[in-house]
DNA sequence: TTCAAATAATAGTAATACTTTTAAAAAAAA
DNA sequence: TTTTTTTTAAAAGTATTACTATTATTTGAA
């Protein structure tokens, strides 16, 4: 049984919706390859026209610019990540055990089930972790966010906050680690790969099991 | 009585010492000023030197590229820190003080009596709340940390950790608690600023005590 | 089949991120 | 003090980036 998601991403993000036609596709899913490969700064329209045989100006036609381009992707993600939560969230009821699943999902997204072909999930998640505070810490941030360019991202703070209101009700700064929560999967994620002194996660195949683990310690000792 | 203080950064982050000139100093003074101005995009080496009434060619004899200077004074400014911290913790002997004072440094810099004439601290502290991440977000991070481009960086977590392990020495995370501690005052100070949605600190001028409450607060719960 | 929309191909512009050269000015050494 | 070296300013130049515009061709829907 094929699962068709459709993510409803916020539409000023996007000049004309990449996800309809077969050029937007191939827009996205070598983006995410050579933003990876290229990293944010060396990544250019004109670059991704050769790799996907089109055009910079056909690529114009989609996004606004790079920028635009990197908010798309980050957003596809947290919605992404919203959806995996919410989908295994189904059938518990217990706040601890939530509260976990919610960790387990925002670190080791990655290797759950890929949803849409054209989108490499998991090295979606290392663009997020290596570019996706590049998205929001901009000039333009004010003006961004009334666009509301971030709301993917506030909507899965909303609900991890939410959830942490259910956990403990009385709690006064849901916002703030839930924000936490997922800046520092990120971040520690981030520093075993490339900063190991800013860490004590160590790196290789049980970095994910060790950063789920810490970053539960974290969050049940604040809570308890 | 003044006191005379000359932060030893790597050597390899200027082509040539800009504290030991004129233009150099000049070049530090206006990058804070632009940065501040127009964001780590759109400032440039030519508006730069129109500032300073010099030229593009003058500034690439001190900073190789943007990004240098970037990483230039991101580490001038940990250098700071290190150095308010360890100057603020004379005569403090109980652990827990101690790492109130750090958690106070760590937030408040920006309001401690400014120590260099050509360096607006305060100025310099947005710099790196809003643009500091980039420093290290770079496909080149690995060959960077080679050179020692972080050091000042990794020497402020190293401290916090060490005191962390005063404070409690079976902790099995110091430097991550360290690193989330500084990467936490940054983000939650940009998100009361500009993404309100993402914390629970408010902006104001109360925001930096409801930050350091909020830190403390977490920190303790954490190594209680 | 026709008509509109999407794409490819091509060209062009302004700005960026540099490098190079030369000359003038300032600082250091003799 | 003069000479030498270093630093800076001025000017020009290049490759790349970040776009925009035009036109021709292809594709897809009515």
């Amino acid at each position: 049984m094929a699962v068709h998601i459709r993510f409803d991403l916020n539409e000023q993000l996007f000049i004309k919706d990449p996800a309809e036609s077969d050029l937007g596709r191939r827009i996205i899913e070598h983006s995410i390859l050579l933003f990876n490969k290229l990293g944010y700064e060396k990544f250019t329209f004109k670059k991704l026209a050769i790799e996907i045989n089109s055009t910079e100006a056909s690529v114009y036609r989609y996004f606004e610019n790079k920028h635009h381009l990197l908010l798309y992707l980050v957003s596809w993600y947290y919605e992404w990540i919203n959806y995996l939560i919410y989908a295994n969230l189904i059938n518990v009821t217990e706040p601890k055990k939530r509260m976990q699943v919610i960790i387990q999902n925002i670190v080791e997204a990655s290797i759950q089930n890929p949803l849409i072909d054209y989108v490499n999930e998991s090295l979606l998640h290392k663009i997020v972790v290596a570019e996706g505070t590049k998205a929001y810490h901009s000039i333009d941030v004010d003006e961004e966010n009334k666009y509301g360019y971030f709301r993917s991202y506030k909507t899965l703070v909303k609900f991890i906050a939410d959830e942490i209101g259910k956990y403990k009700p009385d709690f006064s700064y849901p916002k703030s680690l839930a924000s936490n929560m997922i800046e520092m999967a990120n971040n520690q994620g981030y520093f075993a790969d490339h900063l190991p002194a800013l860490t004590d996660v160590k790196k290789g195949e049980k970095c994910n099991r060790q950063l789920v683990k810490m970053i539960n310690y974290f969050v049940f000792k604040i809570l308890e």
